[in-house]
DNA sequence: TTGAAAGCGCTAACAG
DNA sequence: CTGTTAGCGCTTTCAA
């Protein structure tokens, strides 16, 4: 029923060689010849097989996006970013989303094996040395997005930076009880923020106590970046009462506005009692108003695009490795600097 | 270098046959080589190609998702539903973004075409007959989900039915200058969302006036389905002041937001001056305390895989139509049902 | 230039 | 049960 290069061939009154020259631009054929041959695949309609074109290239034309789908706004973000530029280069994007039953593993293993995609996206997601070797001993092209690894190429954002300036913010502001609320720190970026407060309290002299610090280990579901661990763990630092933190910086925008939950329900205000300052620039963010370190999430979808079809295309083996600043983001959680209706 | 068949029935000293048979879980080979096979497979860690095996199958074991990327949460949750049975069926998910740039009939050309995936989920975009005919004619499994189309599967919402319930429910709260914001008319949700509103206004009494309509129809980049419309369709109606709705019915909960922000900005308050219920019951919607009608949209989308998975082994010709109802879900902007701290 | 033929790696029909 | 063989639809030498 459908028509294959062998009926294009026969209508042309050539051999099925010269079709797939013709349809593939090969300079190997006479602009005659071609021109007959294009008239006959538009007489009958004929477009080629995409998957016996891959057996026979060795080449799919297919990317491969592993991804966690809790991570809400910052993952319809990036996913935007790398469809765009996907779309552009006339590559398709195959989704693999982890969640509770369906491990990263499962996917890495299955890309590897089944060779079904010719690079793979592997997003705010760790991998272990392990795999990373394997990826590199098949010469299968990966590239982390929001991770890190030593030998693979990774674009990510200065975590620790963020938090410094996070905390620094907040310490121009003239606070100086300063806590913070991180992610589980068998995250990377949580141990980057984690660093990056530290530095900033060092910095200005400020002392950093433990009581003033929760990292949302007891999450194990998940990673901890999540509404309803933000907003025990600022329980935790309502019940010192008075030798409550003056400022929290909170590891990240959905911790954050759970964080503010706990504040109003008992009966203190932001940012007067007690102020906040996040990290994402969630969509939310804004509607509550929440101060927070901006992160270029489109543009790194883009660039991870690039920069793995680039590696598929060039076989190069050096590593590519970026890392995007974030940006202060202002708004009325952190006081200070109210000066709108 | 990659193992193929050929290594791993020399390994075992089978044909290739036999390996496939071991493989597939054919019935027609003994325990004993199976074992044999499976050994060999073990050993040489074998996996067999997926390309290849989707070429002589004449199936590739994944489908298309074409869906518009502006719509959010509603998008996101909607995927999450779909990943879930995609993966749980073992299939693999090409998601294709429609946006300004990247039109639907791209997609659904190139999936009617290049055969690389064996069906294809149309998300919240109409499709018109020219190319549902093809789909039918091609046998092409295709199902439409948030959207509709006499003779496809299609996996629906009942947006008259919420739209009335909506309006009813401000009816019942005691307002009767209701107004209704609705996104544009050439969307089939829009217009049945439209009719809903209308018949609950007639089924009690209240007069339909087109002073109390707007639709967004000057949005022309997208359906006016997103903030700004609402917002600007809100200051129509506020320019009317005193003569203004006391109630309006929004077609979105993200041109409710927008209505919401118009609203305050005039030193309104809601729900004294100003009502609203919206549509959806995005994560946004709860924040800001917004009544609306929720719409089942994880369900949708797993529902929408079970169909299109059996369409595409059962070859049945009978189209399927469901339509799930939307619930209720008040929150603070209505007013009358105030009754938590 | 062009046609013929040999794969790409696997499934499935056909003999035995 | 199992091996052999003929495709699946295309790309790519290799001669001509």
């Amino acid at each position: 029923m459908p028509v294959t290069i062998y009926d294009v061939a026969k209508e042309a009154g050539v051999g099925i060689g010269t079709v797939s020259r013709a349809i593939n631009n090969s300079p190997q054929i006479s602009k005659k010849t071609k021109k007959r041959v294009l008239e006959a695949i538009k007489k009958l309609k004929y477009q080629p097989h995409t998957v016996a074109q891959s057996l026979a290239r060795k080449k799919t034309s297919t990317i491969a996006c592993i991804i966690p789908f809790f991570t809400g706004y910052f993952f319809v973000e990036l996913l935007r970013g790398i469809q765009r530029r996907i779309t552009d280069y006339n590559y398709d994007l195959i989704l693999y989303s982890v969640d509770i039953t369906h491990k990263k593993e499962t996917f890495l293993e299955r890309t590897l094996q089944e060779r079904k995609v010719d690079g793979v996206l592997l997003v705010s997601l760790e991998i272990n040395q392990k795999f990373a070797n394997r990826f590199l001993r098949a010469h299968f092209p990966i590239v982390l997005v929001d991770s890190d690894s030593p030998s693979l190429d990774s674009i990510s954002v200065d975590n620790l930076d963020g938090a410094y300036m996070a905390t620094k913010h907040l310490i121009d502001l003239g606070y100086s009880k300063i806590a913070m609320i991180d992610g589980q720190l068998k995250s990377i970026p949580a141990r980057s923020r984690f660093e990056g407060y530290k530095m900033a309290l060092e910095k200005f002299s400020l002392s950093f106590s433990d009581e003033y610090f929760v990292s949302c280990g007891f999450e194990t579901e998940a990673d901890g970046f999540n509404k309803r661990a933000g907003y025990t763990a600022m329980q935790h630092f309502l019940q010192l009462s008075e030798n409550r933190p003056r400022a929290v910086f909170v590891s990240s925008d959905i911790q954050a506005i759970g964080a503010m939950e706990a504040i109003k329900e008992q009966g203190l205000a932001i940012p007067q009692d007690v102020a906040i300052i996040g990290f994402d620039d969630i969509e939310l963010a804004q509607y509550v108003g929440l101060s927070t370190m901006r992160q270029p999430i489109r543009q790194m979808g883009e660039l991870a695009v690039e920069v793995l079809l680039e590696k598929i295309s060039s076989e190069s083996e050096t590593v590519f490795k970026k890392e995007f600043k974030t940006d202060l983001v202002v708004r009325e959680t952190c006081g200070g600097c109210m000066h709108w209706g």
